[in-house]
DNA sequence: TTTTCAAAAAGGTCGGACCACTATAGACTT
DNA sequence: AAGTCTATAGTGGTCCGACCTTTTTGAAAA
């Protein structure tokens, strides 16, 4: 009470969340069709001023937009709205794999509902570009069996192009994230693969399904592809023998 | 160059994210068990000094994991690990949802996708627990049948339990995640709801088949149902008639 | 016209001060 | 002595203003 102050402090407009207000107001500028993908916003100094809350909070605020993978920020640039494809953060889902105790197994299980459902309608659906493209990365993937890391891109790559394939973005969205946290784990396991032949073979496979129209095949050859897939994994992770308890997450050491 | 600086101003570490260290810093935490669910962070500005960030970045490190739903801040008490179920936020997808134009249609198959593979894996391991709660959601269902907002609810519990029953819980906070975006919009539409005891019904059939073991027989139920589910809310949008481009987006407004 | 480079613009970081809410220890009442 | 109330310390929330780094851009120079 005796120390002065160096400037103004305001009256808390509401009770809590400045920083939600941010967000809401951006939110209806894209659901109302004022922001774009691509687009650029306003300077953080004008945009604070717009919604009449200080730069801070303003940027607490686009720091959420951007865990969210809504906003990209350039320095010197400005922010963006995001254009790629659609891309739900890994960051949450590996957050949640090592607060939950998430296991490779559940992960593979979570694929293989998620892909055999949506291999079936990209079997139905798949444009001739779409299954070019995945031509595209079956061939890639032969191509490169002695290069593990470069391998692993292509089988990524496929998973995501036959999820493309079926027409339905929000699941291939929901594919991509669980598929690249998969992937990234396995980066550190695939030199340790046998096999890669044979992987390969079994994306053919399903690939051909696809192209001939037969959703039936195609959903039994993803079925299998990933649980064989779960157990190469456990292999490499564990060459020795009785894969158990092997988890994204680690042991509960507890301080305590 | 010219004018005096009020305090110190440091070299820059790295090329850019300092927030991005801290995001780092607790991942790390978390990851080698430290950090456990529930467990309070220490305050902001110890938690700064131990990074060696200022409290500026580092609150924007902390919002970053708040938004992915990893921690939970609390004034005057402090900021907590989330322990909640596993939650992917529901902001990320409404956003990409808002962004990509994603249609009702290409959300409901994504349930269908998700909960029918996941629905019969409950048949085949839900236990006793999984399903006495899911029972208790249909009864509920059945017992307000006269407010729809209330019998929305249990709707949705509904499937999260059986989600549940399945055991796996990435499967449980994929399903929550995409399920809770649907609900929220329905919310504003189920009032102009017909056959909310069809509806109801169409649960029980679901919850028997589980109870019974019958996992082709759950699977068949819950895509059965989904597909009502998306025509009736279909006519709920536009009681006349042809339902279209009814999207969770709206028109592509464009200034430009 | 092309190249160069310095100013402007935009996001990133920092320190400090103050506000609002919580939880708790100590004082007060009973 | 037990219960209740209140002052206080602790913690997150907000704000300001200044400065740094990077990108962009337009004017000057070649």
């Amino acid at each position: 009470m005796e120390k002065g102050q160096t400037s103004g402090a305001k009256k808390p407009k509401e009770g809590g969340a400045v920083g939600a207000k941010v967000v809401e107001h951006v939110r209806r500028l894209i659901e109302d069709g004022s922001l774009r993908p691509g687009d650029r916003l306003p300077a953080e100094r004008d945009l604070a001023l717009q919604i009449q809350v200080s730069r801070p909070s303003l940027r607490s605020g686009l720091r959420t937009l951007q865990a969210m993978g809504v906003i990209e920020a350039r320095q010197g640039s400005g922010t963006y709205i995001a254009d790629g494809p659609p891309k739900l953060g890994d960051g949450p889902l590996r957050f949640l794999a090592a607060l939950h105790g998430f296991t490779r197994d559940e992960m593979f299980e979570a694929r293989r509902v998620l892909e055999v459902g949506t291999t079936g309608l990209a079997a139905e659906r798949a444009t001739p570009e779409h299954i070019a493209r995945i031509a595209d990365e079956v061939t890639s993937m032969f191509a490169t069996l002695d290069d593990p890391q470069t391998f692993l891109v292509h089988d990524l790559q496929f998973h995501r192009a036959v999820a493309a394939g079926s027409g339905n973005a929000v699941l291939a969205t929901l594919i991509d994230t669980v598929a690249e946290l998969v992937f990234e784990y396995r980066r550190t396991t695939v030199e340790r693969a046998r096999d890669l032949r044979e992987s390969a073979e079994l994306h053919r496979r399903i690939y051909k399904a696809i192209r001939d129209r037969n959703p039936d095949e195609a959903r039994r050859q993803m079925s299998d592809h990933l649980n064989m897939a779960r157990m190469a994994q456990a292999a490499e992770e564990d060459p020795a023998a009785g894969p158990k308890e092997t988890a994204l997450a680690p042991r509960p050491r507890r301080k305590k």
